[in-house]
DNA sequence: CTAGGATCCTGTCAGC
DNA sequence: TGCTGACAGGATCCTA
């Protein structure tokens, strides 16, 4: 799930509580969630935090650093101790209800108990993981190491070459690939699709320099303006007043919206699969045609 | 090497 | 109500 712009914004969450906080003690309640000695992290401060793709990366005091991959349901929690107070937590990533919940719940999997609060790692699903590496380790990680750069690092030369590797496959499941380009997730791949008004299932090969440019050009933007408009969080979760708020309708102009109108054209967006992944594409806008290319 | 499907795991929802 | 299958904001593994 949390893709690029809700990793950043979790970054920044927990960069502005609990940087320089001493981890005391970290407690496993799920093996397969925390890769490594937990003793490497226990008594150690978290001196910064850092990001590569999807990937967040927090490094301690002691040279070990902490690569966190939330994968499709993860969360991190913060809870400020003795504290009712919603200005005094955090939480970011796949939003649910454990946002709100009294912690551990049942999808706790990694509980950090520091100075101050406790940082909870909670995960549905299972398929995040916490791993523990020497920082000097970290960019010889294959997951790291294989990764392309994110939108905002990347040529056009570059991403073109990339994704010329995919000419025969969809365009959607080629930007989903974290080694043509680092950060979209089915969300932005959505979103950066219908701003290039390509439609999905156009083949790579197919794309034109001036789709491919306007396709990096929408990763950038769709993905900014997530990042800006707050992010999966807590507050963005429960709206003020107490109701549940959809952070996506801050930015999202064709995800989870189908049968609505396109903002473009007033074509009624439509739901369709690619790439095994619902999709969702104002069928006006992206049109599926093979263009030849130059 | 790429392409496409299965797989890891738990929970929810639609349709009987 | 209870069951069943599809699906879910990711990435890897397997097969062709």
């Amino acid at each position: 799930m949390p893709e690029l712009p809700e990793v950043e914004t979790i970054r920044r969450g927990l960069e502005s509580f609990i940087k320089n906080a001493k981890i005391t003690k970290v407690e496993v309640l799920c093996g397969k969630s925390f890769i490594g000695p937990k003793e490497l992290v226990e008594g150690q401060k978290i001196k910064a935090f850092r990001r590569k793709g999807k990937a967040l990366l927090l490094d301690l005091e002691n040279g070990i650093t902490m690569m966190v991959h939330l994968r499709m349901t993860g969360q991190l929690i913060f809870r400020k101790t003795g504290s009712k107070s919603t200005n005094d937590s955090f939480a970011g990533g796949h939003p649910t209800d454990s946002f709100l919940n009294e912690l551990p719940d049942n999808q706790t999997r990694v509980i950090f108990e520091l100075e101050n609060g406790k940082l909870y790692f909670n995960d549905q699903r299972k398929f995040g993981f916490i791993k523990v590496l020497e920082t000097l380790e970290v960019e010889n990680d294959k997951f790291i190491k294989s990764l392309a750069k994110e939108p905002w690092e990347m040529s056009e030369k570059e991403f073109e070459e990339n994704l010329m590797r995919h000419k025969s496959a969809p365009i959607k499941a080629t930007i989903l690939d974290q080694k043509v380009i680092a950060g979209l997730g089915n969300i932005y791949a959505d979103e950066a699709l219908f701003y290039a008004k390509i439609h999905p299932k156009r083949k790579t090969g197919s794309l034109t320099k001036a789709e491919i440019r306007k396709l990096l050009e929408g990763a950038k933007s769709v993905m900014e303006a997530s990042i800006n408009s707050g992010g999966s969080t807590m507050k963005t979760y429960v709206k003020a007043d107490g109701t549940k708020g959809d952070y996506l309708r801050l930015f999202a102009k064709v995800f989870r919206r189908e049968g609505e109108p396109c903002e473009k054209c007033g074509a009624e967006i439509i739901k369709i699969r690619v790439a095994g992944r619902g999709t969702h594409i104002c069928p006006n806008c992206q049109k599926l045609v093979e263009k030849e290319r130059k």
